[in-house]
DNA sequence: GTCTATAATTTGATAGAC
DNA sequence: GTCTATCAAATTATAGAC
């Protein structure tokens, strides 16, 4: 068992109390408890429980941006379609295996609505996933294995889907998101 | 201009103050203080900070269940898609006139995650959303308009249409919902 | 880097008068 | 139904020793 940085244990903990219990119920007294120190040596590492969440926020919005799900220099014409599926049954596998992520994103939305700085980092991940998309499609449409005509429309539905699966994962619905996926993408592939 | 009840109006400012600021964040004295009474007058309408809270969820949920917009007796072979359409875009319609609602129901989830009470009632209005979408196709089959094979992954995908629409619509997202909307049931409607 | 001790503030909630 | 006054508890954050 390596020992990991304290700063690394605090944002592990961190993120495990906040999706527990939430931003606002998760003092940093229980924070330190659970670190086994005092709240002033976690003050150390930290100025403030606002700076916690954002370092957390940081570092999860790195790990969920479309590039880093969808790599388009990888897509052919050949392996468009199950190229497309599979990229985007990976981020419904990432979320799948990480329990909190579903109650710790709800609170950073939640925070976006009433300071601008999350919610505008929230929504340009969001785009990123939209004009991704849109590439991918027009990729796909130069190689004409994409038929749908208004591929901006298709890309908006893509992007809604990617998020509602999310949502719906972590609230315990037990839907068919695979199916959900492959149908829509193939019915966007195929066209009208 | 008539009185309002007491009770009403508590619960309409305690409403704007949580979309503003936040079930934790929103103080007893910050509502009473708006409403221009005391703590304890308040107090004596509301034993507590989370029946103000019970008793709003209680009157949202009261309005958004899938029965309150779709009504399946309503629907014939002739007008099938058209009020299929139609019926979904009364909830965007409905969503885009509370400038609050997103931002409350973000965090009625937010306490679904730990407390089952909420997550309950709220899993059973979007269940009753997947049942009712499905009987509805169930009943479009019968007339033979619909021709979609599997109606259950159709209600599904409906379902999660309708609530990424609602958070989207929340979130400030010029999306073309309508578009996403319509596009969505026709191709349903259409089958593969 | 970690500790003890404590300041400063806010909160949800109540007693009791009118 | 509304008020003044107040409580007990909890919270974020810091001073200062080791």
């Amino acid at each position: 068992m390596v020992k990991k940085s304290t700063y690394a244990d605090i944002l592990e903990i961190a993120y495990r109390l906040f999706a527990e219990h939430g931003f606002d119920k998760t003092s940093m007294s229980m924070i330190s408890k659970e670190l086994k120190m005092t709240k002033p040596a976690l003050y150390y590492h930290f100025p403030s429980k606002n700076s916690i969440i954002d370092a957390l926020f940081n570092e999860i919005c790195q790990s969920i941006r479309f590039e880093y799900f969808f790599d388009i220099t990888s897509y052919t014409k050949q392996n468009f379609e199950q190229q497309f599926i599979n990229d985007g049954l990976k981020i419904l596998a990432a979320q799948q295996t990480d329990e909190y992520y579903a109650r710790i994103m709800n609170q950073y939305q939640a925070l976006g609505y009433r300071e601008v700085h999350y919610a505008q980092t929230l929504i340009n991940i969001l785009e990123g996933f939209q004009t991704g998309f849109e590439k991918l499609l027009q990729y796909g449409a130069s190689c004409e294995v994409v038929h749908t005509q208004d591929l901006s429309l298709a890309a908006q539905t893509l992007t809604m889907i990617i998020d509602g699966m999310d949502n719906f994962v972590g609230y315990g619905f037990h839907y068919r998101y695979e199916d959900i996926w492959i149908k829509t993408v193939q019915t966007i592939i195929k066209g009208d």
